[in-house]
RNA sequence: GCCGCCUUAGCUCAGUCGGUAGAGCGAAUCACUCGUAAUGAUUAGGUCGUCGGUUCGAUUCCGACAGGCGGCUCCA
């Protein structure tokens, strides 16, 4: 136990006895709803509900990981006395602490601090927790910039959520409530440090069974691009040395899997500079992955009664001010280039170009729902550090749609769309998603429309993600200008989540003063229809890189660039090979023979780092029977399969979309 | 865009305290024809990211730019 939940006894309602045994970290909802934690100094009152805190609870981790952030800051202040303290907060799998320092930590820093702290952890320091006044406290950190603004915005703001108000993580230095300061006092009972900290702490430093500091980075102070940018530290810790070998090994499997060494390996697709930062090409195998995509998506939009439609890259800039586009993200767009004296801008979405399809004649309410698809290529100018592989590129295609309703349709075609996106995904075997509601926030100049068209179709979008019965995360402020919208969240090798699909509902766009979009209503009347735009996988290059590192590069057959690589054990069983290559072929099955002169073994080493799904392998005894055997990517063999058999084998697991 | 780090052969990486470079894999060629993850030998391959500066001399030191990596901010 290193800390502890405690609820006094007037907070609670009924039954639940105060006997707690020891597995009682559920144990009665009345206590632990109002319980708080609390160091293992804190001193009892009577009727006080205590429920032990382990190490390795999501509490107990976030108490270890914080004071092991304290430790490196004493450890940062001792090696660079003039380091100004930031925050410290836990984060997933780990901790950082944001430092201001004259010169930006390197990387050799990172092993001085390791050896500074495990002197710290070996001193046994006892965290000790004093309560201050917001008075006392601004004097006796007068050095501490940082913390002393922390503390005046403290000041500022009453209680609850003050965390949004102040800074993400600074939650952890002064929370609601009493002014807390940690004094570190080491073995002769001296202060050897002292933190703004709202806490708790574990007991001692000596608690801390396993760290490592993992890398520095920059960081704006309380999250803001406007103010100094702080060093900062992150480090990861852990109940124990082989609980964090094993997250270390965890982040090595994770490597392995990232799209962008997967698809240099693999010989999918590249990012040649001569063409420009965030702009890949797809070699012949990513080829193969992206047509079958693009196929498989086409197919299906069609048969949800989309119609196929095509639109150019570039338009007069005009365009874009009618969007709404160039007033609301122009920094986003390319600048414009002179074409006859007038300025065209490649464009950043499909939506404008696909409304004026819908414009380019009277539309009736009969035609309504109206599908416009097309995989159109847009090109953003992201800002050159934060493109990453294919899941942020400069230049992409979108399975984009634009559905045009009535606005009583509305709900049923959202629904449709989300329900339409989450099946493809299944189909291509991505499972590990949530669903996020982006919504307006109150920063108003960012969004156009009425207060009353946003919570309506806002309204909308939540009911229909709610009943899909998946985890639907909210997300204020994350609206488009013109609309709220859902979006389908997946997760890399990483752990970074990127956005896939979105459902977007838009009543902007079609307005009188966008592009006046209208249709005859069965009373002859003209109305306005409302717009959905929705991208199914997002991007195809970001989809591609999430499926390289979902699969780890060895994709099901139906997506495989080659499905089937043919090995002779000699020369001699060459033709024989190509026989069945060409009854595979006959079934639009991608068969590669190895006819180099390689020994067998090295065939099969080379189709096994090329992940290819079946190797097909003849020798004699094949020959003889009319046969092939076959050696599956998890070193599994199947030998003397007739050919027909066989074949079937391979086409079944294709149409199937199977996984092998 | 900001901060830090990085850029040497197709890939992964050594190396040069300033005197123009080396390995493994891969490639090509030759021999070998082999039953489920690496047969052997030989050869080719680099204006050390680009441009500029310092220097008798720069791949090495300095600067700018480009590209990459990790974060931050951003993400229609």
């Amino acid at each position: 136990m290193i800390a502890a939940r405690v609820s006094t006894s007037s907070t609670t309602g009924g039954a639940s006895s105060t006997t707690g045994g020891a597995s009682s970290t559920t144990g009665g909802a009345d206590a632990t709803t109002e319980a708080v934690l609390k160091d293992l100094s804190y001193v009892l009152a009577e009727g006080d509900v205590v429920v032990g805190v382990q190490m390795g609870t999501p509490d107990g981790l976030d108490i270890l990981r914080h004071s092991t952030a304290h430790v490196l800051a004493q450890a940062v202040q001792q090696v660079f006395p003039e380091a100004k303290l930031g925050i410290g907060p836990p984060i997933q799998d780990g901790f950082y602490y944001d430092f201001d320092v004259e010169t930006p930590f390197v990387p050799e820093d990172l092993d001085k601090l390791e050896t500074a702290m495990r002197k710290i952890i070996k001193e046994n320091q006892r965290f000790e927790r004093r309560v201050t006044t917001d008075a006392d406290a601004l004097v006796e950190l007068a050095d501490e910039p940082y913390k002393v603004e922390l503390i005046g915005l403290k000041g500022g703001v009453s209680t609850g959520s003050t965390t949004d108000a102040i800074a993400e993580g600074a939650s952890a230095e002064v929370g609601a409530g009493e002014l807390t300061i940690y004094d570190n006092i080491n073995r002769k009972g001296e202060v050897a440090w002292k933190d703004l900290c709202r806490g708790p702490h574990l007991p001692t430093t000596k608690r801390i069974p396993a760290f490592k500091l993992m890398r520095t980075a920059a960081a704006y102070w309380r999250g803001n691009e406007k103010n100094k940018q702080l060093q900062r530290v992150y480090g990861t810790a852990w109940p124990s040395k082989e609980e964090l070998d094993a997250h270390l090994h965890r982040i090595e499997e994770a490597e392995r899997r990232d799209h962008r060494k997967l698809g240099r390996e693999l010989d999918l697709f590249s990012f040649p500079d001569e063409i420009g930062s965030g702009l890949p090409v797809f070699h012949p195998k990513g080829g193969v992955i992206k047509r079958a995509m693009e196929d498989y998506v086409r197919e299906r939009h069609i048969a949800e009664g989309f119609e196929y439609v095509g639109t150019p890259h570039i338009a007069k800039e005009g365009l874009f001010y009618t969007s709404g586009h160039l007033p609301y993200y122009g920094e986003g767009m390319y600048p414009a280039l002179d074409v006859d004296g007038m300025d065209y801008r490649l464009k950043a979405m499909n939506c404008p170009m696909h409304n004026l399809i819908f414009r380019s004649r009277q539309r009736s309410y009969r035609e309504l729902p109206l599908r416009l698809f097309e995989f159109g290529h847009v090109y953003r100018h992201e800002k050159s550090g934060v493109i990453h592989g294919l899941t942020r590129v400069r230049g992409f295609a979108q399975d984009d749609s634009h559905s045009y309703v009535t606005p009583e349709q509305a709900p049923a075609e959202v629904e449709h769309l989300l329900n339409f996106m989450l099946s493809l995904l299944r189909d291509f075997g991505i499972d590990d998603f949530y669903l996020e509601l982006s919504t307006r926030d109150d920063s108003k100049d960012k969004f156009i429309g009425s207060d009353e068209d946003w919570e309506k179709a806002t309204q909308v979008l939540e009911e229909v993600a709610r009943a899909t019965g998946l985890e639907l995360v909210p997300d204020p402020g994350g609206a488009a200008y013109y609309g709220p919208k859902i979006s389908v969240q997946a997760k890399d090798a990483i752990g970074r989540t990127w956005q896939m699909g979105t459902v977007q509902y838009d009543f902007n766009q079609p307005s009188p003063d966008r592009f006046n979009l209208e249709y005859v209503a069965a009373d002859g009347s003209r109305q306005q229809p409302v717009m959905i735009h929705s991208a199914k996988f997002g991007s195809i290059e970001r989809f591609m890189g999430v499926l390289v590192e979902h699969y780890a590069g060895a994709f099901p057959p139906w997506l495989a660039p080659a499905q089937v690589q043919g090995i002779p054990i000699a020369e001699r069983h060459v033709d024989y090979l190509y026989e069945v290559a060409a009854e595979l072929k006959k079934h639009g099955i991608r068969v590669e023979i190895d006819e180099s002169d390689d020994r067998m073994q090295k065939k099969i080493r080379n189709a096994q780092l090329q992940k290819v799904p079946f190797m097909v392998i003849a020798g004699d005894n094949d020959v003889e029977a009319g046969a092939v055997s076959f050696r599956y990517r998890d070193g599994r063999q199947d030998n003397g399969v007739p050919i027909a058999e066989a074949v079937q084998r391979v086409v079944d697991a294709v149409v199937a979309r199977e996984q092998v």
